[in-house]
DNA sequence: CGGATTTGACCTGCGC
DNA sequence: GCGCAGGTCAAATCCG
């Protein structure tokens, strides 16, 4: 659990994790398996972010693969984590289908070692063990550009429609502190969640969200209107997944988004 | 030269 | 049982 510990203490930054077939179109798909989505905004100038030097995570990821994905203009990037031989940790990136300038991204697995940072604390592009104060103002001045980030867990519970068997109530979510945090069966919650209160909060926003149908093309359509978009997106899978302005973003946005984990 | 990324092929699961 | 779509593998290629 080191890396929990890890991932909790220091990252904070993917929190949101909400185990549920994904997409309307996922139940289909492979038998559930532990996932924790996150979903986050990204600022229309992420792409400046690769310039900043930071780590895209505590994490190093290598990527194995990329398929586009049906209902959705944008292909998805497999991950593995890459900061140990045996760990068999991955995670999926995609822009949401609905707003481009989120990206979904979905941690599979756990980490089976201890989070490099703790190794690497003297680094100065890794603020995670930082104190808050100190996180923050590093922060602050690191991801400034991109301070537009936010969590946006849209996910599937478009579902307001559907009735009560499925998820929707709040009974059903559950916020974690890491991705990494879901087990098999049963979601680990790490900390009771302080945005619990939010709740309803949140569901303003998903409903937002949700209202969005599934093809906003008009806007997918300027935001990907040129090859050079698709390239900047990739790029931006490959960069955005989580920077210190993630933990930026965790902290700013937290106090009004949160991620609901629902269990399965 | 070594490691990471890209990309097509293959495998597997699920719905019909 | 078949077809579709997601997920993974591995060879080729690129980059530092």
């Amino acid at each position: 659990m080191d890396n929990n510990t890890c991932a909790s203490s220091q990252l904070e930054s993917e929190e949101a994790s909400f185990e549920h077939k994904s997409e309307t179109q996922t139940s289909k798909k492979r038998k559930m398996v532990e996932k924790t989505v996150v979903a986050v905004r990204t600022g229309e100038n992420v792409g400046k972010l690769k310039n900043e030097g930071l780590p895209s995570d505590f994490w190093s990821w290598r990527k194995y693969g990329q398929k586009p994905i049906k209902g959705s203009p944008y292909p998805r990037g497999y991950y593995k984590c890459s900061t140990s031989k045996g760990c068999s940790a991955k995670k999926q990136v995609e822009r949401c289908r609905t707003d481009a300038s989120m990206l979904i991204i979905t941690y599979t697995s756990t980490h089976n070692h201890p989070c490099p940072t703790a190794i690497t604390t003297n680094s100065p592009q890794q603020p995670k063990e930082l104190s808050e104060s100190e996180t923050t103002q590093d922060l602050s001045a690191t991801t400034k550009e991109e301070d537009q980030e936010h969590i946006e867990l849209e996910e599937e519970q478009r579902d307001n429609n559907k009735p009560s068997d499925e998820v929707t109530n709040e009974e059903n979510f559950h916020y974690l502190q890491s991705p990494i945090r879901c087990s098999g069966q049963d979601i680990i919650i790490e900390q009771e969640d302080p945005f619990k209160l939010n709740t309803e909060k949140s569901h303003d926003r998903m409903d937002l969200l949700l209202e969005e149908e599934p093809l906003c093309f008009a806007q997918l359509k300027n935001l990907s209107a040129s090859k050079n978009e698709e390239l900047d997106f990739f790029d931006e899978l490959e960069e955005l997944p989580m920077s210190s302005s993630f933990l930026h973003f965790t902290r700013n946005i937290f106090s009004d988004e949160r991620i609901p984990v629902a269990p399965s």
